[in-house]
DNA sequence: TTCATAGTTATCGTATACGATTTCGTACTT
DNA sequence: AAGTACGAAATCGTATACGATAACTATGAA
């Protein structure tokens, strides 16, 4: 449906693109990147100044911003970043686990040895990134490690749904692991599990619930955390 | 995330709405309802005019279209009703099996016995419906049977999912029973056998798991009717 | 002191206007 | 006769302008 690169902050075409999809660009790369944190208050005329446009193409980009999830619009009031409340993270994971785990397994059949070593490189990394943890890096490889894993979805509309979580939650600034820590070593060796299943090109709906309940078990520790 | 009640045709809010939206659920009434068919082309000019709108917010509408899959758009060029052609319905089937599987088990737990006795009662309906079939109604109280399901869903994400699924769906016009006259009578008794399963309160995997085969089966009577 | 109300400001919503791009038809050349 | 180039029409993209709405502030009365 759209072209949302998962990790893309890079500028796509060269510059045949419209006002509206530049503006779009731009803002969501602010949210993303944090520039813009969750309840700014996205006032048009200032975007539109700020890039300078008119706010005609600002409207366009911020009102597909909201189809997306990552900005809220009020009637006559205005736009602000979505911030991802404690319950809005919940629900996102909920809903990535279940597409991102069906895009696993529709993609694990086609997944060639090439790309499952690529895999296993960036888990590697990770597996380094655990000494000297660094959320950040660690949270930036765990998308590369997820993202040769469903890429290969040949259903493009739950591949769309896969990217526009991993958005919504790339707005949430500083990843899961900065509060899980303890989460992260969990992590990697369910990766690996996940890759042998594959290579042994196990059947599609152990794929899925392993992929599922990787998710799923990162929210529980999340949630066991924010509980205290 | 949109307030995109499934079946409902009818104007929304009573007049504080933005002349974007009315145009949106214009549009997107014309889309369902068939006036305008998949490939229609959408000239902005004309619709606004139609309207009594200028083309400013007829935009918005259809920019918002878009984002649901709706329409197709193209720069410079313009907007099309984005028809459907089997490929688009084979993914959009799947991912709904998906979603909508999922959120009628989560759904489940949360059904009262009044909500189960309703979908019962509609079901009836159906299976009475088969005898001098209509395929345009049948598929307008399958709706009716499967929102009873899922529309308990607490994950709003998910249940947007599903919403736009259906959606996609509805701009194809003509129901596929009416492709597959076969399938109704399964479907019939499948109905029946996912009620038994909420009401003995079986787990989710179990739920989730009749429900996506359900759809998939309707898709594979689909597939196997166009083979031919 | 507190509440209600009127006025002001900031911001959004939509209309109109014009430049930009594409598409289609026609005439001209080979 | 076929292909190419030119030009006109249709349509989109964006800027500017102004009216509408909501939030804020200050003033007055209870």
């Amino acid at each position: 449906m759209t072209e949302t690169a998962v990790g893309s902050t890079a500028v796509e075409g060269t510059a045949a693109q419209s006002k509206s999809q530049q503006a779009y660009a731009a803002v969501k790369a602010r949210i993303v990147e944090g520039t813009y944190t969750p309840g700014y208050r996205l006032v048009l005329a200032k975007i539109a100044e700020d890039l300078g446009f008119s706010v005609v193409p600002v409207r366009e980009a911020i009102r597909r911003l909201e189809a997306e999830g990552l900005v809220k619009f009020e009637r006559n009031v205005g736009a602000t970043v979505s911030g991802i409340d404690p319950t809005e993270y919940l629900y996102t994971m909920q809903t990535l686990s279940i597409v991102e785990g069906a895009a696993t397994a529709l993609s694990a059949p086609l997944i060639d040895p090439v790309s499952i070593a690529r895999a296993r490189a960036v888990n590697e990394e990770m597996r380094e990134c655990l000494e000297h943890f660094d959320p950040v890096r660690f949270t930036a490889l765990n998308q590369d490690f997820h993202s040769v894993l469903f890429e290969h979805c040949p259903n493009p509309h739950i591949l769309d749904l896969v990217h526009r979580g991993w958005n919504r939650l790339a707005s949430l600034r500083s990843s899961t692991f900065r509060f899980v820590p303890g989460r992260a070593q969990e992590s990697v060796r369910e990766h690996e599990a996940l890759l042998q299943l594959i290579e042994s090109a196990a059947d599609a709906e152990t794929i899925e619930k392993a992929a599922r309940q990787h998710r799923a078990a990162t929210l529980d520790a999340y949630l066991a955390q924010a509980k205290q």
